[in-house]
DNA sequence: CCAAAAGTGTTTAAATTACACCCATGG
DNA sequence: CCATGGGTGTAATTTAAACACTTTTGG
């Protein structure tokens, strides 16, 4: 057994790490959060927001934690992606990273930098600075992911107000496949799903006819079988 | 810089393993590979191939060769698919373990236990026996995903040996799928797909009226965007 | 000639596509 | 009254679904 624990050893000397690509969307289009880093290694670049696990914490518990510490970003939509492990993706030794997406409604959450991120930022997902590590290799992982799960997972109301108009829904749709949909199509397959609803509000303070808003409608959707998908 | 590493060293104290799903498909339905482990933990029970990556090796790289170390299996293709971060999931320290699934063709390959794994047999997915750690979760994940992607990605012949029959190819549909599908709407889909082609081989030794032998079209399914796949 | 699985077409319904004009509001 | 985006319907085409009998081989 002692012998046992010795062989062990040689194992358990690498680190885990988890990086978070959290994409947000506005009238821009989509957007990525960014970290500016204070700390070694690349200190003074922008990057995902990500850190080192510790040991003695549970994984998912440790994204959520960290995403918080670095951002104030908390209870949002998030999902694990995949595992980077090359061997040399981090200076400082063997560092798997589990990459996670997360999305958020940005009108309702205002990052803040903390700890040793000294800034964060939004950024097009069409004009990302250059990336420290593997990130930039990370992120269109997660772009690409994202693009696919959208036609078959209700994710964009993750994304969107609590009440949005269909041009939003459709324009964020559009963002993400990098695709025009006709809007009265679009629309009558929306409404025909069922999955969204009318709340009889209106938009505000805009300078042209004012459009309807609507809402998720999460029961309606689950009940219908939707993790099966808002477009095809 | 002293300090910084002092402070790292609490998190390279951990370990990350590969657990590998391997399906197989015959007559019987849907197959996992299970080794029986003879070393510890858990020694003497049946459980997924997978082990321990050495810190030294890339992450793909490891997947592949520790499969092929314990079952002989190569060349196979591999797919990862998520990672699992319990902090108790291995009695022997804090392990993340990697999860991967690997499609075989049954036929082409004969799994032989090697290393530590005393034995390697085929179990039917509806009768696995009790496995260690958190290997049925696992299992059960691999299951949701291949059933997920089966219906948009050609991962089908995989599991088919080169030249295989229509019904062959349902059958394994509706395996996976847990559903029926009408004969002949099935054919005409699969056929005005383009991605399979007719061989002019007919079945040998059957009692019954031999069927045409089809296969796989490769460049054709790409050419076709076939990562779009072949039901729906 | 029997058993066992292979193979084949048509009709109906549903979903998708293409396409152009009027509406409501603020300035 | 003008600029801006909001909102709406129909016809044609494509795709999916339902459904039953004949064929070929080995034993």
């Amino acid at each position: 057994m002692k012998n046992l624990k010795k062989i062990l050893k040689q194992y358990f000397n690498v680190a885990v790490s988890v990086d978070n690509v959290v994409f947000g969307f506005d009238a821009d289009g989509l957007k990525v959060l960014l970290i500016f880093r204070g700390s070694e290694p690349f200190t003074g670049s922008w990057a995902l927001p990500g850190d080192l696990i510790s040991p003695e914490m549970d994984l998912e518990y440790s994204a959520e934690k960290i995403l918080k510490q670095l951002t104030g970003l908390d209870q949002v939509y998030m999902e694990q992606i995949q595992t980077f492990g090359s061997v040399d993706r981090h200076p400082f030794g063997r560092v798997f990273t589990i990459a996670y997406f997360a999305l958020i409604k940005v009108e309702n959450y205002h990052p803040q930098a903390a700890s040793w991120a000294k800034d964060v930022a939004w950024f097009k997902v069409t004009e990302i600075p250059k990336l420290p590590f593997d990130h930039r290799e990370i992120l269109e992982y997660a772009r690409r992911l994202l693009k696919n799960r959208i036609r078959t997972q209700p994710l964009v109301f993750e994304l969107l107000p609590k009440y949005f108009t269909l041009t939003a829904l459709q324009f964020i749709h559009e963002s993400i496949l990098e695709e025009e949909f006709d809007v009265r199509n679009f629309r009558k397959k929306i409404l025909s799903s069922g999955i969204i609803e009318e709340t009889g509000k209106l938009q505000k303070n805009v300078t042209h006819r004012p459009a309807m808003l609507y809402r998720y409608n999460a029961s309606k959707a689950k009940q219908l079988g939707f993790e099966g998908g808002i477009l095809q």
